[in-house]
DNA sequence: TTTAAGTTACGAAAATATTCGTAAGAATTT
DNA sequence: AAATTCTTACGAATATTTTCGTAACTTAAA
């Protein structure tokens, strides 16, 4: 059993994830596109083969799949949302809140504005979880 | 205006001021060994010098300062562990959650295990957050 | 059919981040 | 005082991530 551990997607791979997961498959002019956009103005933009290496690479570590539509390649994301959102979370939650996940939620909730909605729902599943 | 815009800690400089904010001030030589200690047996070591480096390369970046003290160099953390959190959160938040919070939390909430404690101070600032 | 425009493959440069070797100095031991 | 040990400074090697130039090929346009 050697299975080779395969690292989590750097940020500009999950730059391109977060399009894909909003919108599947895409060419690669597609996600270059979409990636300048969230970039806004001032940000420089990123070059056409930046993105198509980063696919390309995305592909050999398994993270994309492609198809071939009408002579050109259709990707699709291999790596699921959640998935990838939970390993990621608990890296970031270990180096910075020293895995303490209550003081990450404090601060999440505090800084940013949240919707009343949002709100019921995590109280939600507080008393969910507090049932158990 | 024209201030330098310092970037955020990378993750070696976040593993330096998590032992610094835990126990200040600390010699070159307790961080690294707290650091060695924290990442555990199998994992290589840290050499001393990389420590050192790195502890010039944040006291530069004012992310540290320094008193000499009995002839070795005591080291002090500038940056505030809470706005540090909260700066870093706040990207990995945008990058891994499009900026959603909510979405964070629930991920945050649903896959680690969180004590009735904590649980009851996180609904407490959530009613306080719904009074607004 | 020649040109132009759009595509993928791929190597390699550029930018960042990490690691450490080596030197130099100060104090301690022999 | 010579040797040992511990310190800091600093350049440079590695490793990783990001960026893009160039070539080759395919269709579309002139």
């Amino acid at each position: 059993m050697h299975l080779k551990k395969i690292p989590p997607p750097t940020d500009s791979e999950l730059e391109i994830l977060q399009v894909l997961w909003q919108q599947q498959p895409c060419t690669i002019r597609e996600v270059n596109d979409k990636i300048n956009e969230n970039r806004g103005i001032n940000a420089k933009e990123v070059g056409y083969t930046t993105t198509l290496k980063f696919m390309q690479i995305m592909l050999d570590k398994g993270f994309v799949r492609r198809e071939v539509n009408d002579r050109v390649h259709s990707y699709y994301a291999v790596l699921e949302e959640r998935d990838t959102q939970n390993k990621l979370l608990e890296g970031f939650m270990n180096a910075t809140f020293r895995g303490s996940a209550s003081s990450l939620v404090m601060s999440a909730l505090g800084s940013s504005e949240t919707t009343p909605e949002e709100l019921e729902e995590i109280k939600k599943l507080i008393a969910q979880l507090e049932k158990k």
